[in-house]
DNA sequence: CCATATTCTTGACTTGTTCAAGAAAAAGGG
DNA sequence: CCCTTTTTCTTGAACAAGTCAAGAATATGG
């Protein structure tokens, strides 16, 4: 875990979902693996280091698509732009500072899928529980004190 | 609990903060009460039947001042606009319809505050815990199947 | 290698929100 | 009750993120 995949792994993981394999796509495929937690702003740039060339509307395309499809995650805390991450699937959660906005993968506290209970759930059919712990990095509760 | 305070109540909210009291304020609370999650368009509109010549940025400065001091709370699901309710201070989360995106309120799976603690904090000192629920309101689970 | 469907480029546009300057209004002291 | 000071509101422009649309380019299956 934690490793970036390699070219011909991402590639192979758009052919899995059924599709098409475009070098835009596999560089942003590739710049959330590394860049885990980046702005589009971020992966626009990690893109282009690698193909100058690419739309930024490509991007979002192929953001969007690979969300679609399950290969990535799009959070998005209240107050910032979207974010996206490559660890799908495992239910973790994340942790939100107030000051700078850095975001951490947090595991879930009690196991599973723990937090799909909804006390009261009105009718709704839940098919997800996020979490978001709001609070503040290490960095900046030690500099604010 | 439920109701909507009157205007003498909101202008009493107003002061016990520190603020001072002025018409777009108390209608902006007011409207707050009223509609509860409701975005900032809907808030003006209901401002406006009442003081037709408030600006918007009237109402904004009012919801960020309001929220600053937690008279009202801001949320902001991935992919929505901005809401605010008036529901405060008493750790509820939310559920939100993937479809027509409407929100309504959930009390708490395991009593008082309960979600706080993450399994790993990565030295983060954290403050409160967002739960949101993702999933189909009865209408749109029905209309879908 | 070709045909077809999909994807990418280009560039304009929308929406929600913020910024800034001056006018208006609230609150406290005389 | 009026005046002064500070805060808030109005007006209007600006901004950023993201979306839309038309045509050019490219991937894939045959």
């Amino acid at each position: 875990m934690g490793d970036v995949p390699a070219t011909n792994d991402l590639e192979q993981m758009l052919r899995e979902v059924g599709l098409r394999v475009t070098r835009p796509r596999v560089a942003v495929l590739g710049a959330v693996h590394t860049l885990p937690h980046a702005d589009t702003d971020s992966i626009l740039g990690a893109v282009r280091a690698e193909l100058p060339e690419v739309s930024h509307q490509a991007v979002y395309d192929s953001l969007h698509t690979l969300t679609a499809k399950g290969l990535v995650r799009r959070i998005q805390p209240s107050g910032s732009v979207s974010r996206y991450e490559s660890r799908v699937g495992d239910n973790h959660h994340h942790a939100v500072c107030r000051s700078c906005g850095v975001i951490v993968d947090v595991d879930c506290a009690h196991g599973a899928a723990p937090c799909l209970t909804a006390s009261d759930d009105h009718g709704f059919v839940i098919d997800e529980a996020e979490v978001i712990y709001w609070g503040l990095c290490p960095d900046c509760s030690t500099a604010s004190s």
